[in-house]
DNA sequence: ATTATCTATAGATCTATAGATAATGC
DNA sequence: ATTATCTATAGATCTATAGATAATGC
């Protein structure tokens, strides 16, 4: 069977790292393969369908790992919208997602159908708990009336580029976070 | 002489809008002649220092074009933030800049000393005018203290974010940007 | 027998160069 | 003579496949 093998999940690990730090096309097996120190070759033993199907698993196994992370985050936080967003924020979720990149550079060069398959994990694993979220508080009143697909978009945006900024400052992520967030809600909540 | 052809202004003009679709290691030069209607090859007399050359060239047009645009958007809005931002955000232009791609995903596949040059560009064309609006408007008491770089890269993000919405929704540019930049401000101003 | 590698290589690009060709401008 | 293309191709990757090798587990 084809159990998920400890060199398997490797294997997985490290394209997740490369693919994050330069993207689909700019990474090729041969990176993924000194990384490892293996020969390119020897990636088809544990991903026999190839650089495609590889990149398809490892962008799911994000998607997922970042749904959970943002579910969770939202269920434990009090319901008031900064807290939600600042937990969400605050994510440990290293490699970050890259979701500018990923629309305008990665999924581009995928076939048709790994195109839309990703597309609608992306919207049903991050897009819609957030859409969610943010209908809610208005819900509750603490919102003034907003385009919730519009805000969440620029509330994705923002978080890949706390991580971006986190990576190239010497700032907390935490700090980053809470500072990011209650710069949005200030404009969010109604008062 | 070389005179800026028209026809080689033409193939500076496709090489950007495909490198603005998908990337630089996504697009390669066939892609580009194949736009223009002429051979890969036949690049090569309008650009005889290659590909790499040629995408430095594209990205320092549009960082200088997207200066312009921006201290013009500065100089003539009137000195509020809020109006000052949303000058900045509504400005047409096309194509995006795509400057999380460009940073990790582009600057990386470049030999370092064109990378630096690009960073350093962007720095001086795009980043230190908003610093700049962001401490003036600091200094006008309109704002709380704040990390005028955290804000410039998340303003940044949030533009690019637009842009994107603006192509996929169906809602105008002016309409986003106003609604954006309301949100944000709500966040930045003193009260 | 199974697992995990390796070497070798076919086939498909992709960038870049060399040299030919055709049209226009002096 | 200059401008702007073309065809042809060398050389360098890159993905993917075939088959050999070595180690471990039954």
């Amino acid at each position: 069977m084809s159990e998920p093998s400890a060199a398997r999940e490797h294997v997985l690990r490290v394209a997740e790292e490369l693919f994050s730090e330069r993207g689909y096309t700019a990474v090729t097996l041969k990176d993924i393969a000194e990384r490892l120190g293996v020969r390119q070759a020897a990636l088809y033993y544990h991903v026999p369908q190839g650089k495609e199907q590889l990149f398809v698993e490892v962008m799911q196994r994000s998607f997922r790992r970042h749904q959970k992370g943002i579910e969770r985050a939202l269920a434990e936080a009090e319901p008031r919208l900064a807290v939600q967003l600042t937990a969400v924020a605050s994510i440990n979720a290293q490699p970050p997602l890259g979701l500018a990149r990923l629309a305008r550079s990665d999924l581009p060069a995928l076939t048709s159908d790994h195109r839309a398959d990703l597309s609608d994990l992306g919207q049903r694993a991050l897009i819609t708990p957030l859409e969610r979220a943010l209908a809610e508080a208005y819900a509750r009143g603490e919102t003034r009336l907003l385009d919730t697909q519009v805000t969440t978009a620029l509330f994705l945006a923002m978080i890949d580029s706390i991580h971006e900024i986190y990576q190239a400052k010497a700032i907390s992520r935490e700090v980053l976070a809470r500072d990011t967030v209650e710069m949005l809600t200030q404009g969010l909540l109604r008062r």
